[in-house]
DNA sequence: TGGAAACCCTGTAGCCACTTCAGGGTCAAG
DNA sequence: CTTGACCCTGAAGTGGCTACAGGGTTTCCA
């Protein structure tokens, strides 16, 4: 399998799957004679797992840390669980974040219904004066992400 | 005034204001003999604006677009509301995917009760089948972000 | 008067998870 | 024999900062 199938079979893009490699996501792949790497289905495996970490807004660091745990078979898995559960807890928090800023964003909808003057709009009165919340503290982004997109 | 009275006087760090300027959201500040930038009470409200839009998650480039609507007072503001409709959307559907996100993660993390053998463990068991959902496209970001911070 | 702290300056690199680009190599089909 | 599809490496760009290196000035107190 090249590099070409390996992204097509996990949707991945190509220079992705190089990346996961250079940081460690992947071990380094065989080389054919003209240089190509050459997949096996172990290979495979492990990056559904990695991309579907990704797909669950994982972050790299977790997701080395979650198949650090697989590649121990013996251990316990509580670490698992706290992992997912700390995650989690951080996705809810995004949510309660977003769900007040789109609250202060109605509210300030509001404030221009009509289509006045820039000058007179109540939209940019509005962002004149003080912020009220000092925004949040979690681990999950802002409002502006690209998505993992490109699902072949 | 200087660099340093205005980041107090509007929780800015002093860096972030030096760089609002590189970026052309401040107008550059005029200097004193010794090259200090000097402030006025007008630079004082713009970065105000400016900040109270990134408390609302708004980009760079969103801001941007505001302050020129606001510098042309004249214009009619209906592409102030188009504008912020179009972030309204944005938030709303980014809770939309982390909700969806928080209730996968929920039936992950019920996989595994106890704390087994890594090997026996469900949630690595599920995240080693394909993954069900691509995840989301909108413009709001993932799941770990940084947050302002630093209030005062 | 001296010297240390507090502030200011520029420019550069680092963060994350990629994406894009430049510049080149290999291989098979037409 | 050339065109196109694929592969390679290494470096730079994205956003919105943050931090650091290396320097200057100003202010305060002994």
């Amino acid at each position: 399998m090249k590099i070409g199938d390996l992204a097509k079979a996990t949707s991945t893009p190509v220079e992705t799957i190089r990346y996961y490699e250079r940081e460690g996501l992947l071990p380094a792949a065989a080389r054919t004679e003209a240089n190509n790497r050459h997949y096996s289905d172990a290979h495979t495996q492990r990056l559904q797992f990695v991309r579907h970490c990704r797909s669950l807004d994982m972050s790299l660091e977790e997701i080395r840390a979650l198949l650090a745990f697989q590649d121990a078979p013996g251990d316990n898995c509580a670490s698992v669980n706290a992992l997912l559960d700390a995650h989690i807890g951080h996705v809810a928090q995004r949510i309660r974040e977003l769900r007040a800023l789109e609250k202060q964003l109605k509210a300030l909808r509001s404030q221009c219904q009509g289509a006045l003057d820039a000058e007179h709009c109540g939209i940019l009165e509005g962002l004149s004066a003080q912020s009220p919340n000092p925004a949040g503290q979690g681990h999950l982004q802002g409002a502006h992400r690209k998505g993992l997109g490109r699902s072949a």
